[in-house]
DNA sequence: CTAATAGTGTCTCTCAGACATTATGTC
DNA sequence: GACATAATGTCTGAGAGACACTATTAG
């Protein structure tokens, strides 16, 4: 059982299959989304899963996942190279798939609200759900959607990424929308303006002042992403754990 | 290059091999420490690199890195189960081993200071370094090394787990030196007291008052590691930012 | 005594929560 | 006009930074 520590032993190397599996989010109607597609074959067959696949002999984890991210949305690798894209962590159980050895890295995707994803190629079964609202998924894909959940979660309060789920120009009521669309709360909409708009580079004003109209109030300015990453000090979220486990 | 999102043509199979590399943290005389062993064989034979070794068969990754900070530090497999491990992320590069394919589920371990690793079996060329003033090492080890000393210093803003560094009992001083050395900053003591002690589940004290001189000054009191896991609100680092990056 | 470390108390400033008020649009 | 949403302003309380001060040990 003694291994060398990074000899690379002929009976101690086993080959396994390695695969990413997206958690791909989106904002609809103000409840959190996420892409599901259908399996076509056993074991599984008819269940819905987690988008995903074979990583290539050529190419890393995180290429894997973008290529997957544009196959399954049906959009080109221009458009999807915007959306942010985040690993998450790895599931390496070794009955995780009843046929063999598969180890996968699993990936978070943040997209603005997309049309549903059009007919042809792998997104034909391909369909947005609500999270939380989801049927028993295949594989552990039930565990890693509910992971990425917890993640993005934590994300949003240290670090500015909640305008990955926005269109290139958005309201504030839009952002908020999306805090509270993921932490499942409501916020204080003059203390959620001020925490944003005093954050450096959380966003940006728009330059020419066109508003927008939401529905029949009084038009919102429009903003778009700043250039800072990290949200100091952090966005806390009401009450409660900042995450629901800690793994 | 279109591939079922979850079946398994035969064609799109690669075998890969998949190893879990460790960053073993521990904090000695002040200073952040990690281990190293030296590698036996090419390529990079002789230099430094993070303890790891393949995943084997039937054990999952987490399982495998476990087996291995036993197996590196020599220490018997119960005590390391005390231990904190984590894991960072996986590291997919294809070239990232210049013989074949191999993808790295990366560990961190936070471990309380224990004796130079004693010779014998996988050991034998393990050494404490000070991180931070390590020669270049094998493959990828520098970024998993940079990437693993970034999260755990944003790790200490928002949970408990500084105290997996200290021994079962420790006192508030060394408790604060782990936070010191870290983020290499100094913190102001009273200030520091007071946050850890109103943080409920964060150190316990110890009934009966033993106390514990560390020097020639006024005898500490003796704490525990609480049941607390998160801290909230986190502990933030004075000034800067929370992390060196945000990759 | 001095030196060194442990522990307490207090002031202030920042920031977040709560919430009243005004502004500007649709119907 | 009513209604809805956007935006501003203000009060307050929790908590962190700064720092003065006391306590207890070794020499």
């Amino acid at each position: 059982m003694s291994t060398v520590p990074d000899g690379y032993d002929p009976y101690a190397f086993t080959p396994f299959a390695v695969t990413v599996d997206l958690a791909v989010f989106t904002v609809r109607e103000g409840r959190l989304h996420v892409l599901l597609v259908t399996r076509g074959e056993d074991p599984y067959k008819g269940r819905w899963a987690l988008p995903g696949g074979f990583v290539l002999p050529r190419e890393s984890a995180e290429e894997a996942a973008r290529r997957e991210l544009a196959e399954e949305t049906g959009l080109a690798q221009d458009t999807v190279c915007g959306f942010h894209l985040e690993q998450l962590r790895t599931y390496s159980d070794p009955d995780r798939d009843p046929r063999m050895r598969v180890v996968s890295v699993a990936y978070a995707a943040l997209v603005p609200d997309l049309p549903e994803p059009r007919g042809g190629g792998d997104a034909a079964h391909a369909q947005w759900w609500e999270a939380g609202a989801t049927e028993p998924l295949a594989f552990d894909h039930d565990r890693i959607l509910a992971d990425a959940h917890d993640r993005i979660g934590a994300r949003l309060e240290y670090s500015c990424l909640a305008t990955a789920f926005c269109p290139a120009e958005f309201t504030l009521g839009e952002l908020q929308q999306v805090y509270e669309t993921v932490w499942g709360v409501e916020l204080d909409r003059p203390n959620f303006r001020r925490k944003v708009l005093t954050t450096p580079g959380f966003v940006q004003a728009v330059e020419g002042p066109p508003r927008r109209t939401g529905g029949r109030g009084k038009p919102a300015a429009l903003y778009r992403a700043g250039a800072a990453n990290a949200l100091h000090p952090p966005l806390l979220r009401p009450e409660g754990r900042p995450e629901g486990r800690t793994s």
